[in-house]
DNA sequence: AGGATGAATTGATCAATATCAAATTATTAT
DNA sequence: ATAATAATTTGATATTGATCAATTCATCCT
């Protein structure tokens, strides 16, 4: 496979053709019926971002709305002195691009090579004049960051640097399986530093905490970037 | 006055008079025309909540949401294990009970004696077939939080003690400015316990990180719940 | 394939905050 | 007002995870 930065940066076409889309079941579009979609389809665009690029910047204006069809994208925020600190992970079927503000407060980043499916905001915001559900179906999904971001905060709040390893896991083992995939093992499509920065942890502890894990035999590595986890429904009794 | 524990729990009465409700400015029902108000102040009941007191629980059916209209609110999670975590404070003007899930993920109890309009769940939605610009201020608040939620994490993964309680009352400052309130000095309407377990810290610290941004001359405290930022408008600069 | 670069692991020590304990100050009820 | 109770502050010590440093392991490029 050639390096990212040798293919083009941004590649957009239209027809996306919805009525076959592997992530339709699951993201915003899927309270359409057939008829329906097609409407979607006109004012929806291809967008394929290489690993490693930005889909957007912390600061630019929200003009864009994207669905995720495949591949996976990082959140994260900067503060004014260089801080960083990524806020979430996103997976085919997450809608992103959503803000109450007119700049992004966050930036997305894709984490491998991604396809999305692109919206002008405008466009979709009178789309949702015509079909009101839509709008009531992507309400649905931000309620849902909302509680995974909830989650976060009780995990950053109150658990130990093992206990958020595994909660990490155990979410990524449940995001695949909503998207039809196996549970385990999982893979990590993120090098260690994300990992840590998102627990808001160290590499080193993670690492540490990781080798740990192995010797208790609550996880096994294939290479380092797919786990599998040992009796993973006794996983949950861990996180006390 | 007389303990909460000895008044009734929970009053509700009709007629909560939304032409000239306190919060119509900054609340989702502030999108509707005067005209329009009258209809969803049919549908809406009047519901007084004594400091102490749940609003709901984690685990009940989420069937009736709430408008804030006087008083706060604290969100906690609890664990399996018993661990509570506060995710949120909510105030006057904020809209309370929406959810993902048919079953509420976390509790909501009053810090003061507060007053809510209460909705029912169902009568609300169909409310929104009628008015779908009440349903598009909902995602708008909803993504106002889930941004304040984001904000949260990033202050619990990469903030010291001493700038958590700063941008803590940084917010508490700016939740009382958009309220039309002075945004100095601030009155911290929770005990330091749900300061810290909202900050991840324990009350310990809390407290000897008070005593330094006396010492430094930071804030200045009349009392024990009311705080004066000295110099406001430079404490961003301690959050470097 | 092999060297170069970056990522991950492991080790030794340090620091921020937690924990345990006691004293002080507020608040509440009588 | 005053005793009783609860909340807050302060002190001494412990602990988890951070930091600094070195090594091993993967990946990428020629």
């Amino acid at each position: 496979m050639k390096h990212p930065s040798c293919r083009p940066s941004i590649v957009t076409k239209n027809n996306p053709k919805c009525a076959q889309c592997s992530v339709r079941l699951i993201a915003f579009c899927g309270i359409l019926e057939d008829k329906d979609i097609l409407q979607l389809e006109t004012i929806s665009k291809n967008k394929n971002i290489p690993k490693g690029n930005s889909i957007f910047l912390q600061g630019d204006e929200v003009k864009t709305f994207y669905n995720i069809k495949q591949g996976s994208v990082k959140i994260y925020k900067l503060s004014h002195d260089g801080r960083k600190q990524i806020v979430g992970f996103m997976y085919p079927g997450d809608f992103l691009g959503m803000s109450d503000q007119d700049l992004f407060t966050y930036n997305a980043e894709a984490l491998e090579d991604t396809k999305l499916c692109q919206f002008n905001k405008t466009v979709l915001e009178n789309f949702f004049l015509k079909f009101p559900k839509v709008e009531s179906k992507i309400l649905n999904l931000v309620n849902h960051e909302l509680a995974a971001a909830q989650d976060q905060i009780f995990l950053l709040g109150k658990y130990s640097a093992k206990e958020r390893l595994l909660q990490f896991f155990l979410n990524i083992s449940s995001q695949r399986e909503k998207l039809g995939w196996g549970g385990n093992p999982i893979r990590l499509s993120m090098p260690r530093s994300d990992i840590a920065n998102y627990l808001g942890l160290t590499i080193e502890t993670v690492s540490r905490t990781l080798s740990e894990l192995k010797k208790d035999q609550i996880i096994k590595m294939i290479g380092t970037h797919d786990i599998f986890l040992n009796n993973k429904d006794q996983i949950p009794q861990y996180l006390t």
